[in-house]
DNA sequence: CTCTTCTGCAACCACACAGTTGCATCGTCG
DNA sequence: CGACGATGCAACTGTGTGGTTGCAGAAGAG
């Protein structure tokens, strides 16, 4: 259920979070929603440069705009992480189960 | 407790897992532990890139090492994975909560 | 002992991409 | 209206890195 509009995979999700620059956007915003200016003003890089990011972490969904007047503010949406989350945390799982089983297994010759 | 002997950060993690390659190599050695020149003849890329990505898992703590003969067998490890599913989602909920929090603000004006 | 095969190291290529500068546009405030 | 500040698009640079080939050393298999 709950069919995930968007459903970027699990590795572009993480080839996006495998950024510097992009963790300090998000945490930038964890502060507020801002603009790309406005964030610009903030950190060591160029507005360009932060308008890139926040290209990339919209396509993963990790971040949401919202117009106000003129300007795009940029929102985080924590829930797109936590479903990579729960996506990694099931495949970790399967694979230490199967290790598990495989250790049964050997231990049982 | 459990101190985690290396702890590689989350930014670093997501980088490793950023990348289909290393994904087909987790899947591969899903099915069974196996060396660089066993998973060569699996998937379409050389020994040697295997090598180099079987280094970044191991340094990231995704994969073990078990030497068999003179062979390196490889072994995933899920509880990685797990460590940084927990981590991924303690943040994204800790967003939602804030932006939750923002939004009864503004409705309380 | 010899041949095979598994490993490691090093050099090299090529593409991707983070970051920059520059320019053009458009809304908004004075 | 004019100026400032916000956005967007495009080109360019440079470094990181995925991938390759080549070679040399060790350890089993015959």
């Amino acid at each position: 259920m709950s069919p995930d509009l968007v459903d970027p995979s699990v590795v572009e999700m993480c080839s996006a979070l495998g950024d510097e620059t992009r963790w300090s956007i998000l945490a930038a915003l964890g502060e507020g929603d801002a603009s790309a200016s406005a964030l610009a003003r903030r950190l060591p890089v160029t507005r360009q440069a932060i308008a890139k990011h926040l290209a990339v972490l919209h396509d993963v969904g990790l971040v949401e705009t919202v117009q106000v007047g003129r300007e795009v503010r940029y929102r985080v949406v924590g829930s797109g992480l936590s479903a990579t989350a729960r996506r990694l945390d099931a495949i970790g799982v399967a694979w230490d189960r199967r290790l598990a089983s495989i250790k049964q297994i050997a231990e049982n010759l």
